[in-house]
DNA sequence: ATTTAAATTGGACCTTGGTCCAATACGGGT
DNA sequence: ACCCGTATTGGACCAAGGTCCAATTTAAAT
């Protein structure tokens, strides 16, 4: 068990249905850890590589669709598998459309599961690698000064240096230095990397 | 009944089902156009305004996911609200994640197929409003030659005119008279724009 | 064979962008 | 009182972008 390899967190309160599902998933090569209540898989620390979650829909306590609301609440975006012994139609619909990845009524097939798990895993694989990189993107926005940024904001319109002097109320050539600054501290050297950036951490033009 | 109004197709084979759905949208203001078939459907005249399909499951030859399949494979972007009596929850997930807005087992809440109806209008008047601007944008790139487009690709890479010149084993010179060709044929001033517009439409950079 | 569109390049010239050095001004914090 | 970060501006200077006019070459179309 590393943080390399993907894992698979189970939640269910069923013993008989952990315990199968963590030997399914052991043996195509995934770390399985089980937890019998959402409460309990809330306690455990964060996982830092790949993860995915089995999860039962009807649980005492926080039931399988509260902890989904939860996670999203919280900006916590694992990838998610409802499992269910007493699923209806309207149920399975709104954890698809609140962006579960699959939801299986029980007894499902192995193959299905197995699949899903890949279609949840290489989604998380997707979503990390975009967060890590709104993250160091974040990171060097925050080393700009508010003016730098404002002009960031102009500067990605498209407009002239003067254009924005002229918004700005400053000269041409204090635009020119802030702009300097912008591309050193953003680490780029042109303004369509700085377009590109700009759209991937959402900022967006200026009201006017 | 006008384009510019919403309409609202009904495709269900059942007719007791077809006149109150009719008589319920159009009660709230929306056209509503009935079909007893698949089939039906398809044969009518596309339609210029917004709308969205009600779309019975189960139906004598092609089916409500028969038709999903075949709209979505002649990329028709109606969005569909799936009605039926005999759905089970495998088939409502793979409906959603397929894109269909909802999936409603009868009987249902009319409220519930009001709010799907609102839901699908709004999401194909987006469509249709992104639609056009990729039309428009692709219209304006038909207009280029192969060589001004080669170019378009290296300078939303933010590269120099005479790195991209050495890309293409030209001299600078030349690749300023196909970029402001290019700036001219988009009818835009900036690069900025030129990279979001490119985005828009899913151009790559070049492969190197 | 003549025409046409596309691609290419040169020269001249102007605008814009970017940088280096330097200076002033203002507000916080030590 | 002094230092520091921020914002502002000027001068000088060079690089890069963009445009106008003009010319050649080549391949495709009529």
């Amino acid at each position: 068990m590393n943080e390399s390899n993907p894992t698979v967190f189970i939640v269910d309160d069923d013993a008989s249905v952990r315990k199968s599902l963590e030997r399914l998933i052991k043996s195509v090569g995934f770390n399985a850890e089980t937890f019998t209540s959402a409460e309990e898989f809330l306690s455990r620390k964060p996982y830092g590589g790949p993860s995915c979650l089995i999860l039962d829909v009807c649980m005492p306590g926080l039931s399988g669709i509260d902890l989904h609301k939860k996670l999203t609440r919280e900006e916590i975006p694992i990838p998610i598998i409802f499992i269910t012994g007493h699923g209806d139609i309207p149920m399975s619909v709104k954890a698809i459309k609140n962006g579960a990845v699959d939801f299986l009524p029980k007894p499902f097939d192995k193959k299905e599961l197995i699949s899903a798990i890949n279609q949840a895993i290489d989604r998380d694989v997707h979503t990390r690698k975009l967060l890590i990189e709104k993250e160091e993107i974040q990171h060097r926005l925050n080393t700009l000064t508010p003016r730098e940024f404002q002009v960031l904001r102009w500067v990605i319109t498209g407009m002239l240096n003067k254009q924005i002097a002229y918004e700005l109320g400053v000269t041409e050539k204090t635009i020119k230095v802030h702009r300097g600054r912008v591309m050193q501290k953003m680490q780029i050297d042109s303004v369509a990397e700085l377009v590109r950036l700009a759209q991937k951490v959402g900022i967006a033009p200026p009201n006017k």
